[in-house]
DNA sequence: CTGAATCCCATAGGATACTG
DNA sequence: CAGTATCCTATGGGATTCAG
């Protein structure tokens, strides 16, 4: 029994509250963890199966994988197909949801490799000035 | 003594490796935290100062506060700068690295919100086939 | 092959108390 | 006010094993 993460709204902390549960925080805390991007990211050219995305993403184990697919199917971001053969193949494909959402990634993703190196210099100036 | 983060080169897993260490990845551990993106979206407007930060987000504790804006400004997104005054003042602010990120960051921002609504109808229509 | 279940550890992050 | 230090819990996520 996979009982849903709850939302949020319990202990309030030693800041006031401020601000409702809000849909940014909503959503990114679903695609913000280790591997969503990465799994919509390798979506994106076309439907894939289960172990085709594990090889892509590489370092990802089974039980990520499988949950964080089943957590992207639940957002309604894929949609999962299960073809009864004999060995089993399940395939996975973006949605319109999904698919939408591939230009605010594009926009990140491509910020991130333009910016990674700045960033990189910026840690080791900072570590310099220990 | 905090130790930076070291670079996740460590187990290679189950599934056979693929992609070295790429920036997308490393640029996303980074602002993919619970904070991150908040604290750079409350900035947006203006320098601001650490409790009126602590305030406006509502929900985050001293502690992650003071982590999370420190991470921020050793990867160059904000500055840091402390007034020698009575009652110590310490102002945040967007560098031009950090500006140039409120681009892609709206985007995401623009999107969780509007697609906010069907994301949650999809998690209600899932959990209604049990 | 595609998962689910179990075990286990590392880390994120809150609470509190203390400092300059 | 703006943090830092300490403690502690909850969660993320890997490894391994089991199942259809």
């Amino acid at each position: 029994m996979t009982d849903l993460p709850k939302q949020r709204v319990d202990t309030p902390t030693n800041f006031p509250p401020f601000e409702q549960p809000c849909p940014i925080r909503d959503v990114l805390d679903r695609i913000g963890d280790q591997w969503s991007l990465l799994l919509l990211e390798s979506l994106a050219p076309g439907r894939k199966r289960f172990s085709e995305l594990g090889r892509e993403i590489g370092d990802i184990s089974k039980q990520m994988l499988s949950r964080t697919l089943k957590q992207l199917e639940q957002d309604g971001f894929i949609t999962r197909t299960v073809y009864p053969e004999v060995p089993p193949r399940v395939e996975y494909e973006l949605t319109d949801l999904g698919q939408s959402f591939r230009g605010p990634m594009q926009a990140l993703v491509q910020w991130a490799d333009a910016n990674h190196r700045v960033i990189v210099e910026a840690r080791n100036r900072y570590r310099g000035l220990d």
